[in-house]
DNA sequence: GTCTATACTGTGATAGAC
DNA sequence: GTCTATCACAGTATAGAC
């Protein structure tokens, strides 16, 4: 028995490969017009053979959720090193590269936090790493002294909420997206976060 | 001629039965599921007979699109007259009647808020009804001292997160619905509402 | 205005040869 | 593991009889 498994390797490389062009191919048609007749002649191949990979289609989508928020912790924890020490810049430097992770990818963003494919729900194995995500958030946030479970909720909504709105009413744009400064005072000034916010209104 | 146009009230009559068929069907299969055979058949049509009376599926996502709009505006107005008169009882009071609503249709909610049919865009016509509801969103806002453009916008992501972040990881709960009170205390503290919440944290 | 009949496309999914 | 062939079905839309 070899101690590397080609087989395997290859195996999952096609895996892979057939999850970059779903990918692609939800960028461009919406994560609801993903089909699998365009994302098997993305890589050459024919539609049925899909199916020596993934059982269905909704397992596509599984595996397509637990990648995005894997892809969340990834850049999160990338961002680690640069953050300054002072909470509320240090609230500020990781909410935005969150924000900015959300933006980035409007379909990504439809597929971790709206239920919008019909009868589609996460797998436990998929919903763990989202919680995973959260629990990274979470210690975040008690670095800076975010502890109380409702406050960590209210932090995740007001997020969600700039996202949603600048992705609905205004993509491309920044009319909500830079309104995360005010937004972040306002929160630590609730929160308890010591420090004041420079630039603040009033 | 008649003064009244029986002919033309029972072809509008004909257009809300369809209307009324087509959100039961989004409200089972979701926004993206419904199909014009399963409205046909709920209403004892046959599925081409719904052209004569909508151009297009996207024409039937465009007027419930107005519809539910124009609904969030009917219920607004209804809920006027109990509003109390001190600034933050009433403004939690319509932000209460706001989110009951968005959170009692999920579907109707995604279809207002969230960009998930391919290639859906609503007319021009019945997004001057979104307008319209923002419009009066904003004259409630005023009358209670808000009335800088970010501070609206604020308010909205606010609310819209809040309801988003129930509506994904809670739905049918309370986990976000209940923080209501606590976040508008903290909205109201940041923009300057006069008067303080009761049973504020801390 | 509604029906029947039908066209055409595209869907996810399965069977079996190689 | 990938292919070809094919399935069963749903999708929107049109034509023409009544």
């Amino acid at each position: 028995m070899p101690n590397r498994d080609r087989r395997a390797e290859r195996r999952e490389a096609t895996r892979q490969e057939i999850l970059a062009a779903a990918w692609e191919v939800a960028q461009v048609n919406g994560i609801a017009g993903l089909t699998l007749r365009e994302v098997a002649v993305r890589i050459g191949m024919q539609p049925p053979s899909l199916y020596s990979h993934f059982d269905s289609k909704h397992a596509i989508y599984d595996a397509m959720f637990a990648q995005a928020w894997r892809q969340l912790i990834d850049t999160m924890a990338a961002a680690d090193p640069g953050a300054p020490r002072e909470p509320r810049r240090r609230l500020d430097h990781f909410t935005t590269v969150f924000v900015e992770f959300a933006l980035a990818e409007p379909c990504r963003n439809q597929l971790m936090n709206v239920r919008v494919i019909p009868d589609f729900t996460p797998t436990a194995a998929s919903y763990a790493v989202a919680i995973e995500a959260f629990e990274l958030m979470r210690g975040r946030l008690r670095d800076i002294g975010v502890t109380r479970d409702r406050d960590i909720d209210l932090f995740t909504a007001l997020i969600a909420g700039l996202v949603a709105q600048q992705e609905a009413n205004d993509p491309g744009g920044d009319r909500w997206r830079r309104l995360i400064p005010a937004a972040l005072g306002m929160y630590a000034d609730a929160v308890g976060i010591p420090g004041r916010t420079p630039g603040r209104k009033r």
